[in-house]
RNA sequence: GCGGGAGUCGCCCAGCCUGGUCAAAGGCGUAGGGCUUAGGACCCUAUCUCUUAGGAGUUCGUGGGUUCAAAUCCCACCUCCCGCACCA
């Protein structure tokens, strides 16, 4: 049968619509919250994008199952700049953007007429991803959606971003960012030519050297190898310029000139000095010593400040720089007496480190290519391994690693260093073709995510908190560690304006995290019941914080008190959060955020309950990207190969946490998986269930398990694992089944049939909802099945004695095969000979008992057979203690604990009416049972007496 | 550098937390068989090595260790992947 899947999803979808099956209001079911990170609309979704929300939605749908009331709603994520970015470049007429929206994104030309407008942009991928989320069968409550830049998702922000404020979480400070100086604007990764993000360097140093009235402001990375200076290094041919910066007057090149004007300084030109002219002459170093400048060449006045401080001793550069210029210089000339100073100690290297590693690389000059390795070999070997000695005064023993930072502290304490931040991947283009620079920004609002206290509390949230898989938890007690202030506003892109600063607009990362709370209100707001002017701080906080009182709410708000009262039981009813799902991609920031930002605003009570996080998807091995052309879009996939085929392809390739391998492959090997069930529940007919045989027993227990094992997965959110049990683990225990009732000729189990696969549709219904309804109405269910129960185990319905007695004839016929193909001989009689010696069973029982602990220490068992009078025989025949121990261990714990629960069964009686018939077909012959004491015994080879309980001995001829 | 993660039988991928149920699930591939006019799909069987009695041997990145027992716990090493921020 092949399947038109989207007319099934269709049909399907319509049903639920029709019955507004999940809009979802307060009732006296208990409820759960399930909510994912909203995406932001700048493109179609793919099907990465796909993972988290088709987990989220099995997680909504399996829980609305187990009787909850299910509130899984979702919205669009406007605030931020890339849509900006994007209306710039297509008013600009890119081709690169262009090409992409009409061949990869296939975006009609109408539409792309109108994406000048950045709002545009994402309105209509709004749209497009809206569709595609409804098309994949999510069970989403629309009623509830809103965007980031609606009046009422935009009052609800202010009042959030206030309330930090008041609690003290937000403090104003200076920051680095990447910045395009024609634009006037901050860039990002999108805002650059070739998608480069603009990376900073914050660890780079301006130390201050005297120059008579001067100041002479060199840049590094190691301000501790400020004690080994031996000169500096300036261009005689550049032309310096003389600025003053904040009331001092600094020598520095025209290019740092440029670069310093935007740092928060005050800066203007004063005059000129030629390089020429100051060298020869000394500059001051902090503790008083004299430096001489010398001459260089290679001094670059675009690096730095354009003067260079020079400690051959640890630097390979300066070491050779010296070298080379003492070779210029007449054998009388002072300069000849220069050495380098030794500052730091490393095992393994002398005193003059750099030395060294120039000998041992072969560097000869100053242009060889591998000074650059030779620095970052030693920088890196100092760092780490490395030890400041005495002539660096109080610092003396230091590590480098930790050294260098004090050593930073008190160069800044006594104003002889700065912050000179530096672009790291210069050159870095903005799209409009000027270079970037660093721009440090006055007045940046932080959250002080770096407060301990906060910390603190977010660490108590975590411990409480579920987080799946929990292996990931470590990652999120790193992330608290290790995060410090964060800005929370910027100067441009789509969002809500500061409240108390109208040129800042908050963050896209900060505009998103306790925002679940809004879901439980906007329904209110959509419908018209309120108006966003409506939703006032006052109200805000009756409703969400429990502050104030209803009438204060009431008179600020304009809103009667009843419907304040709806509101707030709404949010209380459905807060908090019980679980939030995202890629792993966003532990560090969102996750994180999420976690920080509600145990400032909320009561404990109110803190979330559970983070559920995902890998991403590759795409036949590879990351999926844009430039790789590797992108499906996921409307076309649904559309190609139906959505219930796609929603399982992407659960069934991966664990949570592993980056899940998408192929087509998979997809078509589910198709037909889903097409021959569909086929079978067609076949089925409910109908009475006559008297239970054996092997009906048997499979309606392992039902029972299978529910078990499986609702337990889903609980842990192990859905790869739950969804392989209910697709091909159900298929091993009923293709024997099937053996088994071919081989007995059985045509009386549709009944029994049609009940195992009625639970197996409904487990599956989560994962692919729209063609399971179609598989239950097939089943003759006139309900639907996203609205049936899930199975419930029942523990009284699995017969333990079913179980290991079907055990022991599978096993029985392994090993009668297993003979057989070791052998090689035609069958033409098999005989069993099944144990009925007394001792033997009594020993078997009480080594189970013995053993069902794990314990399997032969001498230990042995000891405790011999204390027990019925057993003590057991010391006349250890080699039968020893193969049992052998049997029993390679048994499942849960086994061995059946079978001891279990009254023990009469084995011959057993294998004598079910044997034969599966051993017949198996095999093509009869197989005769007898038990070892019987009198008419056939055993002429003597194999009887091997019989072991749950182990008969084999004969065959 | 800091932090997180991974290395499993041709490939992909489980198992590791809670040691024995592990020669190690499942999928793909491959081989043989069935079905079919043929192909595809589907079904069955096999797929580390050896083995004429249900058995044995050697395997889970490398090297050590703990233990009666290690893919699983501990230590060291090698290799690879991801994140490091104002960007959604």
């Amino acid at each position: 049968m092949t399947i038109n899947w989207n007319e099934i999803e269709t049909r399907w979808r319509g049903k639920w619509q029709e019955n507004k099956d999940f809009e979802t209001n307060p009732n006296d079911k208990p409820k759960k919250f399930i909510t994912v990170a909203y995406p932001y609309p700048n493109s179609p979704q793919h099907i990465g994008h796909g993972r988290t929300y088709t987990l989220a939605d099995v997680h909504a749908r399996f829980y609305r199952m187990k009787g909850y009331n299910v509130l899984f709603p979702m919205g669009f994520h406007y605030t931020g700049t890339p849509v900006l970015g994007m209306a710039r470049r297509i008013k600009a007429g890119e081709k690169e953007i262009l090409d992409g929206l009409r061949n990869i994104y296939h975006v009609p030309e109408d539409a792309i007429k109108t994406f000048v407008e950045p709002i545009k942009i994402a309105d209509y991928f709004h749209e497009e991803i809206k569709s595609g989320m409804i098309e994949m069968g999510y069970s989403i409550d629309w009623r509830r959606e809103f965007t980031t830049i609606v009046p009422g998702y935009q009052k609800f922000i202010e009042w959030q971003i206030t309330t930090l404020k008041e609690k003290g979480r937000i403090i104003q400070g200076s920051h680095p960012v990447g910045w395009c100086p024609v634009d006037q604007n901050p860039v990002s990764q999108h805002d650059t030519m070739g998608d480069v993000e603009p990376k900073i360097d914050d660890k780079n140093f301006l130390i201050k050297f005297k120059f008579g009235e001067f100041v002479f402001p060199i840049t590094t990375l190691r301000p501790e190898t400020i004690f080994g200076i031996t000169n500096l290094w300036v261009n005689p041919k550049t032309v310096y310029k003389k600025v003053s910066v904040d009331g001092e007057t600094w020598i520095v090149s025209a290019e740092c000139v440029k670069k310093i004007s935007f740092f928060e300084k005050k800066v203007s030109e004063i005059g000129e000095i030629t390089g020429s002219e100051i060298i020869g002459k000394n500059a001051t170093n902090q503790d008083g010593r004299d430096i001489p400048i010398l001459p260089a060449d290679f001094v670059e006045p675009s690096m730095g400040t354009g003067l260079v401080m020079s400690v051959p001793a640890h630097a390979p550069k300066d070491y050779q720089a010296l070298v080379d210029f003492k070779k210029d210089q007449p054998q009388s000339s002072e300069y000849q007496l220069i050495k380098p100073i030794s500052i730091i100690s490393t095992e393994g290297y002398s005193e003059i480190p750099a030395k060294d590693i120039i000998e041992k690389m072969g560097i000869s000059d100053q242009s060889d290519d591998k000074l650059e390795e030779a620095t970052k070999e030693l920088y890196l070997k100092e760092f780490t391994d490395g030890k400041l000695n005495d002539r660096c005064g109080q610092f003396d023993g230091e590590k480098v690693q930790f050294g260098r930072d004090k050593i930073r502290v008190w160069l800044q304490e006594n104003g002889n260093l700065e912050k000179f931040p530096v672009l790291e991947n210069a050159p870095v283009k903005c799209r409009c073709g000027a270079e970037c620079v660093v721009k440090v920004l006055n007045n940046q609002w932080f959250l002080n995510y770096g407060d301990e206290e906060w910390k603190g509390l977010a660490r108590n949230c975590l411990d409480e908190m579920n987080i799946l898989p929990n292996n990931i938890e470590t990652e999120f007690i790193e992330v608290i560690d290790w995060l410090h202030e964060r800005a929370c506003a910027r100067q441009q892109g789509l969002g809500t304006k500061l409240p108390w600063d109208k040129d800042w607009i908050v963050e896209s990362l900060s505009d998103s995290v306790i925002y679940m709370a809004y879901y439980t209100l906007s329904r209110f707001v959509n419908d018209g019941t309120v108006s966003p002017e409506n939703l006032t701080k006052e109200f805000f906080d009756y409703v969400l914080l429990d502050k104030g009182d209803v009438g204060l709410a009431a008179s600020t708000s304009k809103l009667s008190e009843d419907i304040i009262n709806t509101m707030k039981k709404e949010f209380t009813y459905f807060y908090p959060v019980d679980s939030r799902h995202s890629g792993r991609d966003l532990v560090q920031n969102h996750l994180s955020f999420f976690v920080l930002n509600h145990v400032a605003i909320f009561e404990k009570k109110l803190w979330p309950q559970e983070i559920v996080v995902n890998g991403s998807v590759m795409m036949d091995g590879a990351k999926m990207s844009k430039s790789m052309g590797n992108i499906i879009p996921l409307r076309a996939a649904i559309k190609d190969h139906g959505a219930d085929p796609i929603r399982l392809a992407i659960i069934s390739s991966a664990e949570l946490l592993q980056d899940a391998d998408f192929n087509m492959e998979s997809v078509s090997g589910i198709q037909s998986k889903l097409e021959s069930l569909l086929e079978e529940c067609s076949r089925l007919k409910s109908g009475e269930i006559g008297e239970l045989q054996a092997e009906d027993r048997w499979i309606l227990s392992k039902t029972q398990s299978k529910v078990a094992e499986i609702t337990e997965a889903v609980e842990k959110m192990r859905l790869r694992e739950a969804l392989h049990d209910i697709l091909f683990t159900f298929e091993t225990d009923l293709s024997w089944y099937q053996k088994r009732i071919q081989a007995k000729g059985r045509d009386d189990v549709s009944g029994i049939l049609h009940q195992i696969n009625s639970a197996r549709v409904a487990m599956l219904s989560p994962f692919a909802p729209h063609v399971s309804e179609e598989m239950w109405s097939n089943l003759g269910n006139s309900d639907m099945v996203s609205k049936s129960a899930w199975p419930e185990y029942s523990a009284d319905k699995v017969d333990a004695a079913s179980i290991q007695s079907e055990e022991l004839l599978k096993s029985t016929i392994d090993d009668i095969a297993n003979i057989l193909k070791v052998t090689k001989i035609e069958p033409k009689k098999i005989v069993i000979y099944v144990n009925s010696d007394e001792t033997k069973s009594k020993i078997y029982r009480k080594m189970l008992s013995i053993m069902v602990g794990g314990q399997n220490n032969m001498g230990v068992v042995m000891k405790e057979l011999i204390a027990d009078p019925d057993t003590t025989d057991a010391k006349k025949m250890p080699d039968y203690v020893q193969k049992v121990i052998k049997d029993l261990h390679s048994e499942s714990e849960n086994i061995k604990k059946m079978k001891l629960e279990a009254e023990s069964f009469d084995e011959k009686e057993f294998l004598k009416s079910e044997l034969n018939s599966i051993g017949k077909k198996e095999f093509g012959v009869d197989i005769e049972v007898y038990s070892e004491s019987d009198d008419n015994i056939y055993d002429p080879k003597g194999k009887a007496r091997h019989a072991r309980p749950f182990k008969p001995a084999i004969l065959i001829e």
